[in-house]
DNA sequence: GCTCAATATTCGTTTTGGGGTATGTTTCCG
DNA sequence: CGGAAACATACCCCAAAACGAATATTGAGC
């Protein structure tokens, strides 16, 4: 009904205007949840730089996290105001073919030992 | 035909992320054009810091300026990447009635002196 | 030519944000 | 209970960004 966050505009788009930010949320909205462990293979940086934006990332609400064992899974969050939210539908079609974000996604695709999804047969 | 100018994301949102810069730019997409006189004072801001703002977001290729006479006049640039166009749209539509820009298009309508615009009869 | 009005830019300083590295916390497993 | 794995946080340092005040530029009018 309605959105759980109140998200002030400046600071939003400041969440945005980090290239790491930027490609995690991206990559969140390829997929419907990541642990850190995907994000920091895909993305090629290391492991504390992920974790302190996500952690900005997180307490602008704009995503949410879920423990399970010993990952934690981050999630864009269901419950973004709709302005929000359709800034990121269209800047995620305006930039979802282009790099870096194309090839982190390819990244992704190659990890190995993933957690949670991949189970084979 | 071809959008005029190339946008980093980041650059962009990295522009919208500062107070004067986003309450400029949504007094820009209500009138056709504002000289600076008008923009510092809707915003009750001092000239040069909101000349050095509006300097980033032409350096960005946002805003377009013309020159008459003593005036200069800033617009939203016409030849925006859809997806730019799109993304101020959404969010000029979420924000026009929210504090503080309601509040700086009241002030910008009671402003006596104004160049261009509002010649008596 | 001089002067004033409108705007832009520069300078010095302060603040903010990000990076790298080390360390802390939580959970699972044996 | 003692590891090790996954993640978070803290600390210190540097660089970029913003601010206030002063100054430079540009054009109009006389």
């Amino acid at each position: 009904m309605f959105p759980a966050v109140t998200i002030q505009p400046t600071d939003f788009f400041a969440a945005l205007a980090h290239e790491t930010r930027l490609r995690c949320l991206i990559l969140l909205m390829r997929h419907p949840e990541l642990c850190v462990c995907e994000l920091t293979h895909a993305i090629g940086a290391v492991q504390p730089h992920v974790s302190r934006h996500l952690a900005q990332l997180r307490e602008l609400g704009l995503v949410t996290d879920r423990r399970e064992g010993l990952w934690i899974f981050y999630r864009v969050s269901p419950v973004l105001p709709d302005w929000v939210a359709a800034v990121l539908r269209e800047t995620f079609d305006a930039v979802c073919g282009e790099r870096p974000f194309v090839e982190d996604d390819r990244v992704l695709a190659l990890m190995a030992n993933r957690p949670g999804v991949p189970r084979c047969a």
